[in-house]
DNA sequence: CCCCGGCAACTAAGATGATTAGGCTAATAC
DNA sequence: GTATTAGCCTAATCATCTTAGTTGCCGGGG
């Protein structure tokens, strides 16, 4: 019996299972059950456990560029800080077991964590900054979102305050600190290309 | 021969190879060899593996708490923040499966995690805001310096600037949008005491 | 001083997961 | 139609977690 597995439908069903059962939930054995076929079989796809997650760190990776993206196109400045970061909010919550994963290492060099990285620069260019201050504010950018989303799914606000009126909050504190920049320029419209390769 | 062991001692020692393997690395079986034992043994001591992870949370949780509440005393304002968040960092940075293990869901009410919400709310009594905006603000420290941690031990920092400069620059970033927050009040120099009960 | 009860550690054994080796057969290439 | 590839299988090994039942050290009461 073909089952008509792939690399992508592998990883993809490797996926699904994070996002439903954590990413602990995701085994060899639940993975190849999930698809109709024996454990061994996947290995004919994937190199093993440990390749499984690190597929599943690009993968998450890649989609959450594909999230981003429109969410910055068109937009500049706190518009386009608050796009993107309310985007990548709703995606990690719907998508848990994905998000989870982005803390894995991914196999090699990775062309979309690069492309992550454009996408905040290119958010940050609205605030006018120098190119150096541009990628601490990047990863300062990154890192707040990133870590308020893990606390929030990981349930570490237990004070009745919602989650989501904090999150407007801290994107309020973001945009105005960005502004308050005390090296922000007055005019920066056509501020050459970010040369990132790689994370921020 | 008796090893002498404790349930204290046991979680210790867990603590100390998640430290150096990293959290994947503390398995019942790695325990026990470090501890001297077979790994039936430490059954005596906690409920399990799932048991032994929750207690690493809270043992990390109440370190974090004891690391952070000295940085916090008699400083106010950026001052208060910018030490706390430097404690914080260099503790995760020397002990990255203790901050890993923050992570975990701890066994039940945890009141470290309730102390560690008191100190930053201690923190944002600094920036004389109202309290519902101060528990606002403190998600969002705790979640900016949380990320930032998180994303540097994970090697998520990839371009050639320091990530000490860029942490350096965060917390001015923070600490600018807190105080330009619309509804900072002038004085509120004898603010009531925060009620946190829980993480916040 | 000696006995004894409790507890800490043991051995033995079963379950689940990861992985490798080797075989069988369905799809494809010619 | 045959040969070849490749997807999936069974069988077997190893590590880990866990439970059950056993042994023996250690301290307190006689």
């Amino acid at each position: 019996m073909r089952a008509g597995l792939t690399t992508n439908t592998v990883v993809q069903a490797a996926a699904a299972i994070a996002d439903r059962d954590g990413l602990g939930g995701v085994t060899m054995s639940s993975l190849a059950a999930a698809l109709g076929v024996k454990p061994p079989s996947l290995y004919a796809h994937v190199g093993g456990a440990g390749d499984l997650r690190a597929r599943l760190a690009s993968l998450a990776e890649a989609e959450l560029a594909e999230a981003l993206a429109p969410a910055v196109a068109g937009r500049a400045g706190g518009e386009a800080l608050r796009a993107a970061a309310r985007v990548y909010r709703s995606w990690a919550l719907t998508h848990p077991g994905r998000n989870a994963a982005l803390q894995l290492v991914p196999t090699a060099d990775e062309p979309s964590s690069a492309r992550v990285t454009e996408l905040l620069l290119a958010v940050m260019r609205g605030y006018a900054l120098p190119d150096s201050e541009a990628i601490h504010a990047a990863r300062a950018f990154r890192a707040a979102i990133y870590g308020f989303v893990l606390l929030e799914a990981g349930g570490g606000f237990r004070l009745p305050q919602r989650a989501e009126d904090s999150y407007e909050r801290l994107l309020d504190l973001l945009d105005r600190g960005l502004h308050h920049h005390p090296q922000a320029q007055p005019q920066k419209l056509i501020s050459s290309r970010a040369t990132a390769t790689g994370s921020s």
